[in-house]
DNA sequence: CCCTTGTAGTTGACACTGTCTACTTCACGG
DNA sequence: CCGTGAAGTAGACAGTGTCAACTACAAGGG
């Protein structure tokens, strides 16, 4: 009895889909092709035809996270003040991983397949992080280098990324972190981050 | 034909060694229960003597790593200065994340099993973290409480956690950030973190 | 001394997984 | 009309964690 018919393509998109849909709901580890392909009702193999391994649609499910988070940072509500627009910035990436946890993990936490495989999966990413660089290169701070902006840019990820990510995992519960201590950890980032680019005092 | 004996618990303690080396040698995702009873040359139950399950061997083997990893951190050459002194702390940190990258990820990075049901990894952690709290409550800073310093402890843990992370993961190759970029950024991260929590100017 | 009890280890099974190979279906272009 | 390639199916294989039932054996109580 034949399927009835989706146009080509369709199952690849089917796929991601569910295999979002999986991952949103049960975590990376619930996720297997075979699960996909059931919820789909295709054949086990199905899925193979669209993506050479599992790794394969992760990369493609990784790359979609990326875009899905520079589009949250390009969100952010503007302001003239560079200042205030990285801030912004650092508050819209805490909101995504707050209101996405299994995706921020997808992308930086999970095991992941080898970037050199999937280059499309490497350029979303760049694409992302080029937009901290930005919002770095503009502050006003005199003349810097591209290799300073960098520098900048590796330390204000770090330490974002870093509470994120305890934020997120149970590191802070696996050190009993009281949870009135983790209340205004972002905004305090925050602040300490614009006080070692050499920010002007913030309001009282 | 009986085995040759082993005392009791031996295979308990053999089974951690063997986990551990796997990871050691080939990562998290090539441990297998079943591939340690092989190396041992068991029965691929036996190890359920020992371990309720999967998570329960991961769980002794994190806690055991938090242990390895305080004692690295203890074994830093000890300074006078407290500002010298937490540097040094956080050198050996990345030192460590460095040295043992597996490690790193095992108790950081990977997905973990629940904290609440292993109170033993939780302890170690803790012992871990409350290192970086003393140290951080050692600074001279006038009186701070002991909330203020959880806050700043959670900060600069953040930022050498971001760090380390981004070093030891993909991520730095995901967005194909330059060589160069890295070198200098564990210093550099030091010497803010000390910057924002207010540190005397450091050598020119 | 026997007999129970508990622990450590064994074998066998089950339901999963990713992936390989081989087969079918079917639209399209020469 | 006929091939050709893409999409989907079916079956198999090795691997996994885990459950259940069985065996060996040391220790201890009657």
């Amino acid at each position: 009895m034949p399927k009835p018919k989706l146009k080509p393509q369709d199952l690849r998109e089917a796929c991601l889909a569910e295999a979002a849909a999986i991952i949103e709901r049960d975590g990376l580890e619930a996720l297997s092709l075979r699960e996909v392909a059931r919820r789909l009702a295709v054949s086990h193999q199905a899925p193979y035809k669209h993506f050479a391994s599992r790794d394969h649609l992760l990369a493609a499910l990784v790359a979609r996270a990326y875009a899905a988070f520079a589009s949250a940072l390009e969100a952010r509500p503007r302001s003239s003040d560079p200042w205030a627009d990285m801030a912004a910035m650092g508050e819209a990436y805490f909101a995504y991983a707050r209101a996405h946890p299994r995706q921020y993990r997808l992308m930086f936490g999970a095991k992941l397949p080898d970037p050199a495989d999937h280059p499309e999966m490497m350029r979303e990413a760049k694409a992302a992080f080029g937009l901290l660089e930005k919002a770095i290169a503009a502050l006003p701070r005199g003349p810097r280098s591209r290799g300073a902006c960098r520098h900048d840019a590796l330390f204000v990820w770090s330490t974002i990324h870093g509470l994120a990510t305890i934020l997120l995992t149970d590191s802070a519960q696996t050190i009993a972190m009281p949870r009135a201590a983790l209340k205004a950890a972002e905004s305090e980032a925050l602040a300490r981050i614009g006080a070692a680019l050499g920010a002007p005092a913030g309001p009282p």
